[in-house]
Parts: structure tokens; C-alpha cells; sequence
RNA sequence: GGGCCCUUCGUCUAUCGGUUAGGACGCCAGGUUUUCAACCUGGAAAGAGGGGUUCGAUUCCCCUAGGGCCUGCCA
């Protein structure tokens, strides 16, 4: 072990958006570097001809910026690379790690049935061939020569210390037929390019880490250290799939899910320190570490999530939650200058009653219904109550006089109505609450009365007046 | 078939041989209350099963069961 900074990466293959299982792994290799002063590298699993694709990549880093996470350097093209691995290759050819296989397909194929159904080891004949004896002008593809006994023990930072039998694993190819490398000869040579320190991957290539070992074994180099993070599995305990509807990031955020949130939430997913249930970004790089991540997959908790996304909503600012709703409330059709005023007043509270973003709309509906609020059946119901008409009135005719528009004067008001009429709080408070806000969930009358403003709350109230006066206040619904 | 990994409340987890097995989300009850939240208090809820090792196992070892990954000229 060095005390030089880490180099991490994250080595995803561009499928067209950022699985959340990878974002979770980007997470962990970002926080693993950033906590120690390291870097945080981004590479594009795209040996495959047919994964060399420019708007998938454009997906990853769009999902990677919005989560957060920055990377150092531009995202590497595996693909881009392909000469450097052919290269390196030709290199183990010539020492004698790697060998030229002549089988056709249909010969391989064979090869690695007989070799299962007999339990043994699938061998290329050509590993011990003279190459002498090679068909001229036959393609071939290009095995590395594994040993055939003995075990690769990896140390890897999770899992512990893991023993393959080299018997479980083949002449892995690393060069095919057409020339073009295999994702687990790359993998190799661009984390060694790329002076990666430690592969934080999900656990799904914990086999492949062995494969790997005997391919730096080949070429004589020193490897990475491995930690191989569970991986994580929708809320019914199965893979996650397209049923489990919420894959990638995107999704996070169409609900309102803020990235310091989904951060937060997926740190904790699998890792622990202590009771610590939320934390900020610089507890989360301080406290970090592959130590304390767990060997066992977890499932993902949308009621945790939009709990702990509650709490990270109630941390921003009036005016950074306000700029974070926008969206939501423009979607809704519930956006405009007069609610972006009246939110400057009441922002605290409607930020109280959201747990994802996107129930801002619901939450800022006191201060977006149009006049007249529709009042029936239940929320008329105060209204009904004999009196009420000249209750309201009384108050109406009090706020009038009021200079000073403020919360805590308001609340005073309605409280000195309440005493000068001599009758319970509910009595003039039920009322008022259903002129303002129809029944729609809100704060405190005094910060619904200052938040609406003095012309709106008066017509509000005005409104109900007329109604419970006229009896319409009835029996609809 | 073979190799490897995993298994504490419903879920995420703490525990690094000795605890009334702790916390969080969710749930239930109560409080506060002019709606909805928020908040406060309390409660129910867990060591997969079986063998060992040990004075003592959730913790260490083995087996079983269940789950997962890999076994491609995919990544």
C-alpha cells in the first residue's frame, strides 16, 4: 500500500442513460478519491463496435453532472484505444503469454461442451502448438496462456481475500478474430495506462478480477487494488429491471429527487458509518471508506429516499428551494409572477409539506387557486355554521384596518377577533381557513393571510361571505 | 454442471465472543393542533436451519437451505 493519492475510476458502457446502480458505484469511487485528494477518472466501456455511441455517452455524462460528481479529464473512448490494446497484445505474443488459437467457432464450440460435460478445463489444442504449424492465412484469435493449476488469490478491499481455482478459468481471448480487443484485455491495459489505484466496480466482476489478475500476471504488471461493491436490487428484493420503473437518474430527478439527496441515500445503501443516517457531501469524503462497505446486496427504499430527500429539501434555502420547485410548478401550470411573490413570504412553509418536489404544486395551492376558490362539501362545511357569514365579515372588517402586514401582526388580529367575538378559536378560525384556502393544505392563517397579500385574503374572504350569506355554502357533495 | 459471493426487525443498518441485540425509514398508539404537514412521547418488529469450537456465540468453523454473480471472439 502506497500513501500517494488514489486514482479511481468509473468505467461504465454506454447503454443510453445512467443506470442508478452506477451512478451508486460513480458515487463510491468519487467519494472514495475526492475524500483523499485523489482523482476521479471516466471511462466509456465501449469496446464493442456497436456500443460506440456519441449520445449514450452524452446520457452518462449528463447523469454524472446532474448527480453531482465531476470527473478529471474528458470521458476516455475505450474504443479510441483499440491500437494501444492491439499492441499490447502483440507484446504478450511475443513473450510467450499469449498464444494464437486457430479453432473455428464451430470447433470451440465443441471444445467447451466436451470440456463441461467431463468437468475439466476448456484448452485450445494451439496453446501448446508450434506456431510453426499454423495455417497460413487462417484467422485466429488471440488467447492469453493461463496457468492450468495452482489458485489466483485476490485481496480485494471488500470481499476479503477470494481463492479461484485456475482450473475455473480459460484461455480468456484477447484479441478476436477481426483483430479488435476484448473488453477484458482492455480493461487491463487502460487501468494500467490510466494509473488506476483502485477498481471500485460492482460485485458482478468479481470473477472477472480474477481473469484480470492472471492478465497483469501476463504482462508482468503490479495490480490495482480491488473492491468489489455489492450490487443493488429493486425494493421486491429482485435485480433491478425496467419493472422497478425508476433506472436511471433521470427518473430521480423528474420526481423531485434532489442530488445531494440521492447522494446521500445511495452512500448509505451498502455502507455505513456508525448511526449516521444523513450526511453532508464533506461528511460523507470525510467519513468514507471501503472498510465499512457491506458484502451483501441492498434493496432500494423509495420511502427512505423521499424521507431523507424531505430532510435535504428542508436544509436549502427559501430562494434555493424555490429556483428547485420551479420546474415542478411550471409543469403543473401553477407558475407566475404573482406565486413567485407570495413564495417569497411562505416558502418555508409549503417547504415543510414537500417531501419530492414534485408534490410543490399541491403544497403551494393556497397560494395558486383562482378566484373564486371552489368551495363545497367538506371544506364549505365552516361555512355552513350559523354565523359564520357575520364572523367573517368582523374579521374581514379588522384586517382592513391593519397597517402592518406582517405574520406575527396578522396572527395577532385574527387572535384579537377571536377574543373580541368572545368565542372558541375554531369558530373564526375554521371559516377563515376555508375562505383562504378551500380546504387545500396549508400554514398558519397570519403567514396565509401575508403570504396572499391584502387585496387577495380580503376578496378571498369577501368571496365566502357572499356565499355562506346566499346559502350556497350548502349541501354539494 | 463448475467456480465465486451473500444471509440481523418489512427495508437500510450497528454489533468487531459476554448488550434488556442499538439506530433510521415505514407501521401502530398518544400528545400538540384552525387544515395538511412538521414536531414530541411511547409501542410492535430481527440474528435462515442444523452441527461444532468455547465458560459463553448474532459474532469463529462446517453442513444444509435460500438468493446472487461468472462460466462469450458481450461488457
Amino acid at each position: 500500500m502506497s500513501d500517494a493519492p488514489p486514482v479511481t475510476r468509473f468505467a461504465p458502457s454506454p447503454t443510453g442513460y445512467l443506470h442508478i446502480g452506477g451512478a451508486r458505484t460513480a458515487l463510491f469511487n468519487w467519494v472514495y478519491a475526492r475524500g483523499r485528494g485523489g482523482r476521479f477518472l471516466l471511462r466509456i466501456e465501449d469496446t464493442d463496435r456497436a456500443r460506440h455511441n456519441e449520445a449514450a455517452v452524452q446520457a452518462i455524462t449528463d447523469g454524472l453532472a446532474w448527480l453531482g460528481l465531476d470527473w478529471d479529464g474528458g470521458p476516455v473512448s475505450q474504443y479510441a484505444r483499440a491500437d494501444r490494446h492491439r499492441e499490447a497484445a502483440e507484446e504478450l505474443l511475443t513473450s510467450g503469454a499469449a498464444f494464437k488459437c486457430f479453432m473455428t467457432p464451430e470447433e470451440t464450440e465443441a471444445e467447451r461442451e466436451r470440456a463441461r460435460a467431463e468437468n475439466r478445463r476448456f484448452t485450445s489444442p494451439w496453446r501448446d502448438r508450434d506456431p510453426a504449424e499454423a495455417p497460413a492465412g487462417e484467422p485466429y484469435v488471440v488467447r492469453l496462456r493461463a496457468p492450468l493449476d495452482g489458485e489466483t488469490l485476490i485481496d480485494d478491499a471488500v470481499q476479503g481475500r477470494v481463492a479461484f481455482p485456475n482450473a475455473a478459468f480459460d484461455d480468456v481471448v484477447l484479441l478476436r478474430s477481426d483483430g479488435s480487443p476484448t473488453y477484458m484485455l482492455a480493461v487491463v491495459v487502460d487501468d494500467r495506462d490510466m494509473g488506476i489505484t483502485h477498481v471500485i466496480r460492482g460485485d458482478d466482476h468479481l470473477n472477472n478480477a480474477g481473469r484480470q489478475a492472471l492478465i497483469y500476471d501476463g504482462f508482468g504488471w503490479q495490480r490495482p487494488v480491488f473492491a468489489h461493491i455489492p450490487l443493488i436490487h429493486g425494493p421486491d428484493g429482485a435485480k433491478l429491471s425496467k419493472r422497478h420503473g425508476a433506472l436511471g437518474v433521470e427518473a430521480y430527478r423528474d420526481q423531485g429527487v434532489l442530488p445531494e439527496a440521492l447522494r446521500n441515500y445511495l452512500l448509505r445503501l451498502g455502507w455505513s458509518h456508525g448511526d449516521a443516517e444523513v450526511f453532508s457531501d464533506d461528511e460523507a469524503r470525510a467519513w468514507f471508506d471501503l472498510t465499512g462497505v457491506n458484502k451483501a446486496p441492498a434493496r432500494l427504499d423509495p420511502d427512505k429516499l423521499a424521507a431523507l430527500n424531505a430532510h435535504h429539501v428542508g436544509l436549502l434555502s427559501d430562494a434555493a428551494f424555490v429556483s428547485a420547485a420551479r420546474p415542478f410548478l411550471e409543469a403543473a401550470g401553477a407558475w407566475s409572477d404573482t406565486l413567485e411573490a407570495r413564495l417569497e413570504i411562505a416558502a418555508s412553509a409549503v417547504k415543510e409539506r414537500v417531501k419530492l418536489l414534485s408534490e410543490a404544486p399541491e403544497a403551494a395551492k393556497f397560494l395558486t387557486q383562482e378566484r373564486p376558490l371552489t368551495l363545497a362539501g367538506k371544506s364549505a362545511k365552516p361555512l355552513r355554521k350559523a354565523g359564520a357569514a357575520d364572523r367573517l365579515a368582523a374579521l374581514s372588517g379588522r384586517l382592513d384596518q391593519l397597517e402592518d402586514w406582517t405574520e406575527a401582526a396578522l396572527d395577532a388580529a385574527v387572535k384579537a377577533e377571536v377574543e373580541a367575538q368572545g368565542v372558541g378559536f375554531g369558530e373564526v378560525g375554521g371559516p377563515a381557513r376555508a375562505a383562504l384556502t378551500a380546504g387545500a393544505p396549508a400554514p398558519g392563517l397570519g403567514l396565509v393571510i401575508a403570504a396572499l397579500g391584502k387585496a387577495e385574503s380580503l376578496a378571498r374572504l369577501g368571496d365566502a361571505i357572499t356565499l355562506a350569506r346566499d346559502g350556497q355554502a350548502g349541501d354539494a357533495g
